[in-house]
DNA sequence: TAGATTGTTAATCGATTAACAATC
DNA sequence: TAGATTGTTAATCGATTAACAATC
C-alpha cells in the first residue's frame, strides 16, 4: 500500500469518496456498487474491483457500509487530516466558493481570502476577513497552505497564479476559465463546466 | 461523419474547444498538439490522433489554426448554434454563475433565473429579472430550455430538479454538490472541484 | 431458502506510449 | 536547408464488459 496508485485509480477512489460524503450527508448508511456507478458514471465491475484490490470492503448480497469506506478510501489516498486554502478573489464567485462546504466536506479549509480592491479588504467573510494580496507569502508560510484557489476575472487570472507560487503554493485551482502557465512541479486544474455540457448535448442532439 | 462518436472521444473533443476557445481569447493564432496536452492533461499523439480522424486539420513544423479548428471541432459535435439555459437560485453562486461567460463562450445563453424566494423575485440580473419557479415550464416550454442549471443549496437540489425534469429539460446541471436521482432519459451533471483537489492533493503528497 | 450483491476471472475494447517518416 | 510538428503505425497498458461462483 506504500506504492503510488496509477492516476485513473486515484482519480476514480477520490470521486468515490466525494459520492460516499454524499452519501453519508443524506443519511445513507449503505450503497451498492451500482449505486456508486449511477453517481460517477464509473462502471460497477470497476469500482468493486478497484476496491477490492485494498482488501474486502464490501458485503455480499448488502454493498458497502458508507462509513467505514469513506475511512478505508481516505486511508489509501492518505487524504485523512487538514489541508489549508487560501483563496483569491472577494467578488461574487470567490464569496460563493467561501460559503460552500464542497471542500469543508473533505477537510479542506479556506484560512484566508485576499483582494487586490482596498474596498474589499477588512471585510468579514464568515470567520475570517478580506486580506491584502500583499500578505499572500506571509499567509503561505505561516499557515502552511499548499492549494491556492484563483476566482478573478480571466483578465487577471495568470498574474494571480504567479503571486500564489511565488507565494509557496503547490497547488493552483483556477475558476476563472482562462489558460494559465505555471512551473512544471506546480500542478493547476482549471475547472470547466463548459466541456460537460457540450458532451451532454452531444449525446442528446445524436 | 453520420454516426455517433464514442464517450471517450466526444469527451476529448469537448476539452480541446474549451482550450481552443480560451486561446483564442487570449489572442492566440495557432496551438500545438503539446500546449493542448499541457492544458488538458491529455496525451498529444493521442490528440493528434482524435483530430487525424475527421480530416488534416494540422500544419506540420507549425501546429493548428486556432480558430479553423474551433470550426472543425464544433461542427463535429454538432454544437455550433444557440443553446438555452434555465438557471435555478438567485444567491450568491446564481449570480456569480450569471455573471461569468464560461456558457456564453459556447453558445449557451442563460434566459432565465428563478427563484423560490419571493424578495428576489423581479431583481435584475444582466438583461433579464429573477422569475418564480412557477414559470419554469412556460419559460422552458417557450424559449426551448434543455439545460436546467441547479444552484441551490444541497438541501433543496432533488426538489428542484424534479421541477426541471417536470418542466421538460434534459440536460441537469447541479452546482449543489448533493446526490440527485432523476429519470433514466435526463442527464444530470454533479460539479465536484473537491474531487480533483483530492487527486492533485494525493500526488504532491506522496 | 431465495434474492441480491460482492469478488474475481477471461475476453474485448480503447488509451497510452514510443518511434519515425512526411512535410511545413 | 534545418528545425519543428504533424500524421500514422505497432506494442503495451489499462478500462470495460459479460459471466458467474461465493456468500450475505
Amino acid at each position: 500500500m506504500t506504492e503510488r496508485l496509477g492516476g485513473g485509480v486515484a482519480a476514480r477512489l477520490a470521486h468515490y469518496l466525494q459520492v460516499l460524503t454524499q452519501a453519508k450527508k443524506a443519511g445513507r448508511s449503505a450503497i451498492t456498487s451500482h449505486e456508486i456507478s449511477e453517481y460517477t458514471h464509473v462502471n460497477a465491475t470497476q469500482i468493486r474491483r478497484d476496491l477490492s484490490g485494498f482488501g474486502t470492503f464490501g458485503k455480499r448480497g448488502v454493498g458497502y457500509s458508507v462509513e467505514a469506506l469513506i475511512g478505508e478510501i481516505s486511508k489509501i489516498l492518505r487524504t485523512a487530516g487538514q489541508h489549508n486554502i487560501v483563496l483569491v478573489g472577494a467578488g461574487r464567485l470567490g464569496l460563493a466558493i467561501a460559503e460552500t462546504d464542497v471542500f469543508a466536506d473533505h477537510g479542506f479549509s479556506i484560512v484566508a481570502i485576499v483582494d487586490s480592491d482596498p474596498a474589499k479588504q477588512g471585510l468579514p467573510c464568515g470567520p475570517i476577513t478580506v486580506q491584502s494580496p500583499d500578505d499572500l507569502a506571509r499567509i503561505v508560510d505561516e499557515q502552511q497552505v499548499i492549494v491556492g484557489v484563483v476566482a478573478v476575472p480571466a483578465s487577471a487570472a495568470q498574474s494571480v497564479a504567479d503571486d500564489l507560487v511565488r507565494s509557496g503554493v503547490r497547488i493552483v485551482f483556477n475558476y476563472s476559465g482562462a489558460l494559465i502557465d505555471v512551473p512544471a512541479d506546480v500542478t493547476v486544474h482549471t475547472t470547466s463546466p463548459a466541456v460537460e455540457l457540450l458532451y451532454a448535448l452531444y449525446f442528446h442532439l445524436a
